[in-house]
DNA sequence: AAAATTGACGAAATCGGTTTCGTGTTAACA
DNA sequence: TGTTAACACGAAACCGATTTCGTCAATTTT
């Protein structure tokens, strides 16, 4: 086996030069093909840079081509069914294109935040995709954000967006999801729906609400506000929706998984019947929702195209900046999976 | 609002020294704050350097220290509680260290994996955590590791690891926590142990397999090859698993959550209450086991944790590479989170 | 036979920094 | 007053490639 050649200097164009009496013009010429040199002077160095596995050295290329050919991306976070699947659908997005991905985390912590974008700015990456952190939607605190638009360097938002950020965007029509999801439950016969949602401050929690409010008036439905739950994660998240459950309810409708997951443990321990007495529906297509008992109606973000989508927008960005800058705003719809635990109740 | 200022151009540290009438070199000390230079020059490029917002290019330092700060991480998936777990961690130790980190997926492919490899063995990164693809485990074909090896890259495997590979390693106690799993059911009262596992190129689901047959010995239990089950991921999942619950079982392990989710309905379709006619183990401590009902007991395997080591180790490989070669290998236990799929039969 | 073209290659600039090694000026010392 | 430090700064090499522009010789054209 080859456990015993060590190569430990890495070869150059250098190297190959000096050792073949040419000169690194000639070289560099001879392995891209050029038409310049003789065809036995190319097969002579193309054999040699071929028997020491001879690679190009890419941080050489980037400096010179001013481009890197890798896209950063900034997550709040990864343990999570919808933004694993926009990872997946970015960085298959971006391989078909020749990119490579730069991953990195906030943790929903503003500071990370404006400590990552600083970092990948610096021209290590050729774009950006970020999905914005909780804290930095409380704050509304954009200017880390604005500034990289100022310096031009391509910015595409997705899911978590915000108005004040002139760029591209990529979200999840979140308020026809909630319309849909609570018009589904509706017209299974429901009348008095909780809404487990999130502080008003995130504000795709804010859009679901919206569409579920509107569903409820085109049903001549009054909203209940007792009925709306704003979930603070700092706190217990089980202990704030048992609240809701004294009211008189016979549905949920949960903005996540996690949510409504919680929902149907504390229906079940109340020994209320599922789907009969109390129906819940849910909000990203995770695996809880598909192999929880009865499994969870929910609504499917499609979170692998939207993760493509997001990175084809940001590669023409990239490639074609001579353009007049426009910002686009690509909406993707989302889907109703309907399983056990909204069958209607006959 | 900062909007209106276009800094198209940006700003080197030739701009710099033009624009004050001073040298490169001058302006380098200078921002590195130099005992060279004088404390009015260093003022004066500082204010001026601060004032047009420069950030020394990345590129250009990484080919000048020939470091990059960057680690390539490569995993066959992420949609995956255990893989993403692990990211966490490695990010997080990455990010203390002032790495950040390259993401990329094999999705299970060994030619992705192959090109993958060649592409960030390019300079892109300082050093390589790999978990083998298990198309890869399947071929037995390492050259692309062993090739990474000799040219002295560093590199960490961990999770699903080879010994073929000779690099840093680290994993689960596979076979403790399969033998821990097993003797759990056992001392429940438990004797007709189903497992679920994956085929035997697989070397995790081998292992774990290893230590549930060790546990039966020890109980005097005699492994019965017609409870166990190795699935094969591309035909359907649950038809494989329900074949195994025409024998005569009480209970069943299953080496990771999918498995034991898939399980759990079967058994519950067929009527079986869990845990007392059937007691049901996973692993892979993920939401799924949490929030299905009855929650199901499982062994935790540390990801965060086992993401920090791994990282840790690899930059240590980095950072002190004129150190002799010998490879390590950290093994992380796991522990028994029990739930109420396995509550003792009374 | 002189001029023009072509073929094959090298020198040097460039990307954006850092760093070593001068160098010129001034201040301190013998 | 001559020598030597100390100070402040610049020239140039370097990291590893690509690419433009010469240049020299051989060949073709007129």
């Amino acid at each position: 086996m080859s456990y015993f050649i060590k190569m430990k200097q890495k070869i150059t164009i250098k190297t190959i030069a000096k050792e073949l009496g040419v000169s690194t013009s000639t070289v560099s010429k001879a392995l891209r093909d050029s038409h310049e040199i003789s065809s036995e002077t190319k097969k002579k160095i193309q054999a040699y840079a071929n028997l020491y596995n001879y690679k190009p050295n890419n941080l050489a290329l980037q400096l010179r081509n001013q481009k890197t050919k890798v896209i950063g991306v900034i997550l709040p976070k990864i343990v999570h069914h919808f933004f694993s699947t926009v990872i997946m659908g970015i960085e298959e997005g971006a391989n078909k294109k020749g990119y490579n991905i730069m991953v990195c985390f906030s943790n929903e912590s503003y500071k990370k935040e404006v400590e990552t974008l600083k970092v990948l700015s610096n021209g290590s990456v050729d774009g950006l995709i970020v999905s914005i952190s909780n804290e930095t939607l409380e704050n509304k605190d954009y200017k880390h954000f604005v500034d990289l638009v100022s310096e031009e360097i391509p910015l595409v938002l997705f899911d978590r967006v915000v108005d004040e950020i002139l760029c591209d965007k990529v979200v999840v029509d979140d308020v026809g999801a909630g319309y849909k999801a609570t018009t589904h439950l509706i017209e299974n016969g429901r009348k008095k729906i909780a809404l487990l949602t999130t502080p008003s401050h995130v504000n795709v929690g804010t859009l679901r609400r919206q569409g579920y409010e509107k569903a409820l008036i085109d049903a001549y439905i009054r909203p209940n506000k007792n009925l709306i739950v704003e979930i603070d994660e700092k706190k217990d998240i089980k202990s704030q929706i048992q609240k809701v459950f004294k009211e008189d309810i016979d549905a949920v409708f949960a903005v996540n998984e996690i949510y409504a997951a919680n929902a149907m443990r504390i229906a079940k321990e109340k020994g209320l019947n599922i789907p009969s007495e109390i129906s819940i529906i849910g909000f990203t297509d995770g695996l809880i929702s598909e192999y929880s008992s009865p499994s969870i109606t929910t609504i499917a973000q499609h979170g692998f195209t939207m993760g493509i989508q997001t990175v084809e927008l940001l590669i023409e960005r990239i490639e074609n900046e001579t353009e007049v800058y426009k910002p686009k705003k690509i909406v993707i719809s989302s889907d109703l999976k309907i399983r056990e635990s909204t069958k209607p109740s006959s």
